[in-house]
RNA sequence: GGUCCCGUGGUGCAGUUUGGAGUGCACGCCGCCCUGUCAAGGCGGAGGCCGCGGGUUCAAAUCCCGUCGGGACCGCCA
């Protein structure tokens, strides 16, 4: 037993698994720290998971193991039989496939689950496989035992399930998780757990558990409710996140908690969004942003790592109005540019109406891809910008002489049109694209067209993390005239804008900040108000008298009367985090039991109704559907 | 709540535009043959409520309406 830390999702030591060449086959999409192209001598240095019925793993066994006697287990990938003389098998385990070479008549079909003893010897010249990790060998004089036979599995369990209907994949999941595919991913996540953790501990965070039957609170997302039986009529919500209780761990004392929390929201689900979702969830006394984005920095670094192998650079910061202004986005995706131009001066004196007396006039230049677009694309360019807000969308293509086609070419002078080419850098050949209107808008439209026109798929390209601070205090004004917090009502305005709440609340900055990867937020998070007072100036804000905060949040603000240190904290999605490091555009391929969009599952079939009796018992009736 | 895409033997597809016999391909499955294969190969075979319901038609996988299921997105996710 080697005392450094293995790779969680092969086993292998640091040593060697940046060696590791893949075990399964080379067809499969994605590998994460294996290389076939390395020296595979070296190869593989693990532990054999020795149990009273093998000796080593399937996937494990290398040139320097022959002449062993060995015992694997596992379950019948492949067979290539050759009459009753002579046959291979492949057989297979979570490290990986061996081949065994097989003599006599055995019924082996696959997914049956078999052990196999026999002597590890280098294959024949001429029959090296190369494409697997266990390729220089195979294991022969083989005695055969039939652990359980199998029915066919509905899907082939290998790459090609990947097309495979999920609903299908879904519904026969303990079956998928059997692949490469899915134990890579599950077991990248507990790589990511296992890190995650260490990174807390080492920094002095203590785990600490909070419930998961809490009074409901309905600001926020939708709370699945649990009803009591003890007191009918009456209901637990689940928790939305660990949020109130860590703050009271502060309050208690704790000073650096973690957990890695399950989180349960009743909204509809999306490709990273399921009902039940895990957070590393932390909060920190005695502390400012500085010093939670380093903590998190450091979680979130090693995670990447124990994944990747490669430790990323340290986490940028941008303002979240940098992030508008060139992004367009408050979680940008920095893996390409098409950044956002300021062309508003530009058309200080322009005669063009759509463009004169705007306040904000933003273009980005989509390079090269003018030929692409013709009417009909430009016409649904334009009603896509419409649907986001904007009056109209400007477009125009660089022709080869550097002139702009455009149907509003005509309205712009030339000084006009010369000083947009130089702004954006205009190339013939591209597509520009202009929105004039309130910054917020232009800036929003873009930016959803520019993640339309030029993001790669998540997990495409380099890993750019950034942390987007300065966030708004508050989001818009409710039809009251109320503002509207943009993070959560206990979160703490910038200290260079606290003069400001009452004067100029929607251009308070607030101390909360996002994590961001690919243009995916991880997280969130935010210093808090620790002080009573400066709590209830916030409420009132918000339109929420005294009497009216002690009903809603009284287990909570109550605490604080008796002595809250600053604090302040963060949460980010493990879910998201996996799906990106393991390639993933879906968190249900990190999953193991995930739902489905519509928030089934189609192996259990749940939810499913109950007995009356139970419903009795909880003092519930359904209602008949309504029409 | 809304928009868009997809439902055809166990799996993946073609067929739907322009209606004409469940017509086809690949994999898998079952049987036989085969002593160096490796997503083995050869021969043979079985397997279908074309998601479901209704309509149009002499005739519907195909056209129309509805519905169910899956997916992507918008709303929503303090």
């Amino acid at each position: 037993m080697r005392a450094r830390s293995r790779c969680a999702i092969c086993a292998a030591t640091p040593a060697s698994y940046a060696w590791r060449a893949p075990t399964f086959s080379t067809r499969s999409r994605r590998h994460l720290h294996d290389d076939p192209r390395r020296e595979r001598k070296e190869l593989f240095v693990s532990e054999t998971r020795a149990t009273t019925m093998r000796t080593d793993m399937c996937g494990a066994l290398r040139a320097t193991d022959a002449g062993r006697t060995v015992s694997v287990c596992g379950w019948v990938a492949r067979r290539r039989e050759h009459g009753e003389h002579l046959a291979f098998i492949d057989l297979r385990d979570h490290t990986g496939l061996v081949q065994c070479v097989i003599h006599g008549d055995h019924d082996l079909r696959s997914e049956y689950v078999a052990r196999i003893t026999g002597v590890v010897r280098p294959r024949p010249e001429g029959t090296v496989n190369a494409s697997l990790g266990t390729g220089d060998i195979e294991i022969q004089d083989c005695i055969v035992e039939i652990l359980a036979s199998a029915e066919p599995p509905p899907f082939p369990l290998d790459a090609r399930a990947d097309d495979v209907d999920e609903n299908v994949r879904l519904r026969f999941r303990y079956l998928d998780l059997r692949r490469e595919r899915l134990q890579r991913n599950l077991r990248a996540r507990a790589a990511v757990n296992s890190a995650v953790r260490r990174a807390m501990e080492r920094q002095g965070f203590a785990e600490v558990e909070t419930p998961m039957l809490m009074p409901s609170t309905p600001e926020g997302a939708r709370e699945f409710l649990v009803p009591s039986r003890k007191e009918p009529g009456s209901f637990y919500a689940l928790p939305q996140s660990p949020q109130l209780f860590k703050q009271l761990l502060m309050v208690g004392g704790f000073d650096r908690y973690f957990q890695i929390a399950r989180c349960l929201r009743d909204e509809d689900l999306r490709a990273d969004r399921q009902y039940e979702f895990m957070q590393l969830d932390a909060e920190m006394s005695f502390v400012d942003q500085d010093d939670v984005l380093a903590a998190i920095s450091e979680a979130v670094l090693d995670a990447a790592e124990a994944v990747t192998g490669e430790r990323p650079d340290a986490i940028p910061r941008i303002t979240w109005h940098e992030a508008m202004d060139r992004y367009g986005v408050d979680k940008p995706d920095l893996r390409f540019a098409m950044e956002l131009t300021e062309l508003t001066p530009i058309f200080a004196e322009t005669g063009f109406k759509a463009f004169a007396g705007a306040s904000s006039i933003k273009g980005i230049r989509v390079p090269g891809r003018a030929e692409e677009f013709g009417r009909s694309k430009l016409d649904a360019l334009t009603d896509r910008a419409k649907k986001l807000g904007a009056k109209g969308l400007v477009w125009m293509r660089v022709a080869a002489d550097g002139t702009l086609d455009s149907p509003v070419a005509k309205f712009l002078v030339e000084a006009e049109q010369q000083a947009l080419r130089d702004a954006l850098a205009a190339e013939p050949g591209d597509l520009l694209l202009v929105v004039a209107d309130e910054w917020a808008t232009s800036c929003e439209v873009l930016g959803h067209l520019r993640n339309d026109l030029g993001r790669p798929p998540v997990h495409k390209g380099p890993y750019k993390y950034v942390w987007v601070v300065d966030f708004p205090m508050f989001v818009g004004v409710s039809d009251a005239g109320i503002p509207k917090p943009g993070h959560h009502p206990f979160t703490r305005p910038h200290p260079d804008d606290i003069d400001k709440l009452e004067s100029d609340p929607m251009n308070v900055r607030s101390r909360a900040y996002d994590l961001v990867l690919n243009g995916w937020e991880l997280g969130s998070g935010s210093i808090r108000i620790h002080e009573p007072e400066l709590q209830q100036r916030i409420f009132n804000l918000l339109g929420i008298a005294p009497d009216e905060a002690m009903k809603r949040f009284g287990f909570f603000l109550t605490p604080f009367r008796y002595g809250a240190p600053p604090h302040g904290g963060f949460a980010f999605g493990i879910d998201r985090l996996v799906a990106i490091l393991a390639g993933e555009e879906n968190i249900r391929e990190v999953i193991a039991f995930p739902k489905t969009q519509s928030g089934t599952d189609p192996m259990t079939n749940s939810p499913t109704p109950v007995d009356a009796k139970q419903l009795l018992d909880l003092g519930l009736r359904v209602l008949p559907k309504v029409e």
